[in-house]
DNA sequence: GTCCAGGAGAGGC
DNA sequence: GCCTCTCATGGA
């Protein structure tokens, strides 16, 4: 059990349940409230005993802090957003501790493959299920945790078998994307080098892969803090609270992105999450 | 039973 | 290029 200090607000449930990773699983352990999953291959405990301290199992703190984010400056990101921004400051007042998780890139990607029109309770209740078919067994703090299940191995399992997952169409571009990465196809290690325009180009290669769902890729998976991912939650936020009437109707998802990402600034994307969390527990 | 969900791709124009 | 339709599934 090792235990760090966050530096800064930080709220483990919130972060771990704003849409951004679907598999941690609420665990206590010693009387403190936190979650089991996995960090990669890695099996692990995180708890939250006080608001400024995360204690875990299972891993070292150099990973813990990195996937949280806690090392992250957060006040000198809030000093690039929009200074006269009543709504943001609304957004961040609700959530102030919410922070962008960094998740290993494959999983990420395919984990958004698999959320297409899909609320956030059927994204996760999907990934369970890939994972304990696909995934490998880990134990950690008495409870069962299972890896997210690697390219070959979806790959392997075809499409029938991801479908009977609860898929739909969406399991088409989940097997097309592990078959291109495991053939080595495609290689995601070739993102880093990558700027951001030609990162999201890479992955809209892949089937099942649109300007969303790269930008989410690029945000959680990345940490590429402009990425700007606009869902229907997004889209309603913006045009409800940012725009009259007559100009939220008329505004095409093209120039309403162009806006936000100009809005928001260098680290739109950060703005994004409290703004997708708040519009999602509030609205 | 109806509506909706962290959308994307194909086809028609 | 833009507009429309379709694609499965389960929660609310």
């Amino acid at each position: 059990m090792t235990e760090i200090a966050t530096g800064g607000p930080f709220d483990l449930a919130q972060t771990l349940d704003s849409g951004q990773v679907f598999h941690w699983q609420s665990h206590e352990v010693e009387g403190v409230a936190g979650f089991v999953g996995c960090l990669g291959d890695r099996p692990v405990w995180i708890g939250q005993p006080a608001p400024r301290a995360i204690r875990f199992l299972g891993v070292g703190a150099d990973a813990v802090a990195a996937y949280l984010g806690i090392a992250e400056p957060v006040a000198s990101l809030h000093a690039t957003f929009p200074a006269d921004d009543a709504v943001l400051a609304e957004a961040i007042a609700y959530c102030p501790g919410l922070r962008l998780v960094r998740q290993p890139v494959w999983e990420c990607l395919a984990t958004f493959i698999t959320s297409s029109l899909k609320q956030v309770a059927h994204i996760r209740q999907i990934s369970l299920t890939l994972r304990r078919r696909f995934g490998e067994r880990r134990e950690i703090a008495g409870c069962e945790v299972w890896t997210y299940p690697s390219p070959a191995a979806i790959a392997a399992a075809g499409e029938e078998a991801l479908r009977e997952c609860g898929l739909g169409y969406r399991a088409v571009g989940l097997h097309r994307t592990a078959e291109a990465i495991a053939s080595g196809e495609a290689d995601l290690g070739e993102l880093e080098a990558l700027d951001d325009a030609e990162a999201r180009a890479f992955l809209l290669r892949f089937h099942g892969v649109g300007e969303k769902i790269a930008n989410c890729v690029l945000l959680f998976g990345c940490g590429r803090y402009g990425a700007f991912p606009i869902d229907v939650w997004m889209d309603r936020i913006l045009r409800e609270r940012y725009f009259g009437p007559r100009k939220r109707r008329r505004l095409k998802p093209v120039e309403l992105q162009a806006w936000a990402e100009r809005h928001f600034g260098p680290n739109a994307g950060y703005a994004q999450q409290y703004l997708f969390h708040f519009a999602r527990k509030t609205f």
